[in-house]
DNA sequence: GATCCGGCTCTTTTT
DNA sequence: GAGCCGGATC
């Protein structure tokens, strides 16, 4: 791949590692105005703001000390959208694109400024981040709030506060008032006690990153100097899954840049837009058309799924909005029968054992691995996991319910964490025979961890030799894998104090917060051993340990911006969809969001032991609409 | 201690 | 809308 460290001309520029890009996509590449872009699945969201860092930093569009600014919801995404940019752009360009998430943004921003904010609303320089539920508020609202002024109101009226509006209605509802509230409702009095004892009362202050996100608009606000440093700063802003976008990250985003030369790039699917019961709002890509002029741009590209596919989700998409443009397939279809079916079975347990056979014969007829394939459940992975794990074992394959606990740790989120990576990468460099790979990473890890210079050499080599006697050491000392807990928890501790316990959490500043690296040391030891369960070499154990070997099981939720070759969702029922009637909307957008994974083909299961299908009968009946065919299969 | 009831939880990201 | 938990009641 060409990695350009000199600048080129707009005209000359191509993009960078892919065959082509769609008219609208290069339109938004090189567009000098803001753009909020809406593409379906598969349309390629992510790698157009690559191409676009790309191209906004090789012609020098956005250039030096300008930066690029690239906000996502989720770590995953703004690790991935980094690594994009990394591999099409020369060192020298990816240095000025800051990907990072919406909360480490906000976070930063208070951790920087945060004094600078009025006292009423200024928080300790050292506080601790809090992830309150609403069995918080219900405390807070019953028992520790206190009695209101009666120029305020009654208890009586506190009461009368819902639990579960509380948080998104008063307490980070809306922007913060500089001078706190002159005359407060009941709801704002409560609020106002809420911030006051988690800014002031305690011995640390406690913040949620709702209540961060709140501090950073204000502070920005309050403080044009800084605001004026954030917008000569970044040239470009690029938010991706806008659609997920909350009005805290909006206000925080509007009060920095609205009115100034920064160029934004929005890119999301209202279709898929899955988390507005989680503080999304309802049409952020209306309000950024019209605050920030953005121009809408729509992709009609598909290059996930089969023209067999492609051509259902349509039926889909018109269903959450009737003027969804037909996209167009880029793939080719590989199914022989149908691409999309519903199977009907008895019990859970023949549906077990039938799709786990069906599973082990499409590994082998379209040589398939199990990560090709996903089972996806709307909600309670863990009771479908309970049926379904037996019976795919007995076909040979391993299943691994992402959603499983690792100790306190959910599964899929242990495995991208660094401490976690790291473990990993020194056990396989030191377990592995052929370890070539692993050296080079576990190598580079140090050497940024260490703080050495990349041109140091002297320094690099220095490490190289210390790493090779450690991994020796280590090998020498544990042959097999752990045999207990405690076992496991020494070798993780073991290779925590070579790579340096402070060093790790200078690097990843989430360690030093409460006991999360503690948390995260004893889940890694807890997989580690729970993965080294029978008589088995490191290669397997480690194999466990990441699941490379295994179909994952997971929620749709946890499926977002994944793509697979087969999709089995398991529990189309009613049972499964209760909130379907509550917001058939966002129902029907999760059952998108389920379909538009699979690249080739989608099974849907149904069991009447489980439930009915009478409130989901829209669902049944848009596949239907389809020619989605429903088999009794026992 | 058994039973009944009301209320909560389901789907979740983030250092 | 089912299943679970805790508190109240017998």
């Amino acid at each position: 791949m060409a990695v350009l460290s000199r600048r080129v001309s707009s005209e000359e520029w191509q993009p960078v590692g892919v065959a082509a890009l769609e008219a609208n996509a290069l339109t938004v590449v090189r567009s000098a105005n803001s753009r909020s872009v809406i593409a379906g699945p598969g349309a390629g969201k992510t790698e157009l703001l690559a191409q676009r860092a790309a191209y906004l930093l090789q012609t020098g569009v956005a250039s030096a000390p300008r930066r690029i600014l690239a906000i996502s919801f989720k770590r995953d995404a703004a690790t991935n959208l980094a690594a994009r940019v990394h591999q099409r752009c020369h060192r020298n360009h990816a240095e000025r694109f800051d990907s990072m998430t919406f909360d480490a943004f906000a976070k930063g921003l208070i951790d920087r400024f945060g004094q600078a904010l009025p006292a009423r609303w200024r928080p300790r320089p050292d506080y601790d981040i809090i992830f309150p539920g609403d069995r918080d508020y219900r405390d807070f609202l019953y028992q520790q709030v206190g009695a209101p002024p009666a120029s305020v109101g009654t208890y009586a009226d506190l009461q009368a506060i819902s639990v579960k509006t509380f948080e998104r209605r008063f307490l980070v509802g809306s922007p913060l008032p500089v001078d706190g509230w002159p005359h407060p409702t009941p709801s704002q009095w409560a609020a106002n006690r809420f911030w006051q004892i988690s800014l002031h009362e305690g011995r640390k202050s406690v913040l949620s990153f709702s209540m961060i996100g709140r501090l950073a608009e204000l502070l920005l606000r309050v403080n044009p100097m800084t605001r004026n440093a954030l917008r000569l700063t970044y040239s470009h802003l690029f938010m991706d899954e806008f659609q997920d976008t909350t009005q805290i990250q909006y206000d925080l985003v509007r009060t920095i840049f609205l009115g100034t030369d920064t160029v934004v790039t929005a890119v999301g699917d209202n279709k898929q837009q899955i988390m507005r019961w989680a503080m999304a709002m309802d049409d952020p890509f209306t309000a950024l058309d019209g605050d920030f002029g953005a121009t809408r741009t729509p992709l009609y590209n598909n290059y996930r799924s089969s023209p067999e596919l492609v051509r259902i989700q349509h039926v889909l998409a018109q269903a959450l909005d009737a003027r969804a443009v037909a996209p167009v397939s880029k793939t080719v279809g590989t199914i022989a029968g149908d691409s999309c079916a519903i199977l009907e079975f008895s019990t859970p347990e023949i549906e077990a054992e039938r799709l786990a056979a069906f599973v082990a014969t499409e590994m082998k007829t379209h040589t398939l691995g199990p990560r090709d394939f996903v089972l996806l459940a709307r909600q309670k992975a863990n009771e479908y996991a309970a049926v379904l794990e037996p019976a795919f074992v007995g076909a040979g394959i391993p299943l691994r319910n992402e959603a499983g606990m690792a100790g306190s740790i959910m599964l899929q989120d242990l495995l991208v964490e660094a401490a976690s990576e790291l473990t990993v990468a020194v056990l396989r460099l030191a377990m592995t025979a052929r370890a070539g790979r692993h050296w080079t990473e576990c190598q580079e890890a140090l050497i940024t961890l260490r703080g050495v210079a990349l041109d140091d050499e002297i320094a690099q080599a220095k490490l190289a030799r210390e790493l090779d006697a450690y991994v020796f050491k280590l090998r020498a000392a544990h042959p097999s894998p752990p045999r207990s807990k405690t076992a496991s928890r020494a070798i993780v501790d073991d290779i925590l104090g070579f790579i340096g316990r402070e060093r790790v959490i200078a690097v990843h500043p989430a360690y030093g917060q409460g006991d999360w690296l503690e948390k995260v040391l004893d889940s890694a030891a807890e997989h580690l051993w729970a993965s080294s369960v029978g008589d088995i070499e490191w290669v397997s154990a480690l194999d466990t340990y990441e699941g490379i070997h295994a179909i994952p099981l997971m929620t749709i939720h946890k499926s977002k911006g994944l793509e697979y070759h087969s999709v089995i969702f398991v529990g189309l029922d009613d049972g499964a969809w209760w909130s379907f009637s509550n917001d058939q909307i966002e129902a029907t957008a999760g059952f998108f969001v389920a379909f538009t994974r699979a690249k080739q083909r989608v099974v849907f299961t149904y069991c009447a032991l489980r439930g009915t299908r009478t409130k989901i009968a829209t669902l049944y009946q848009l596949l239907r609409n389809a020619g989605v065919k429903s088999f009794n299969v026992a």
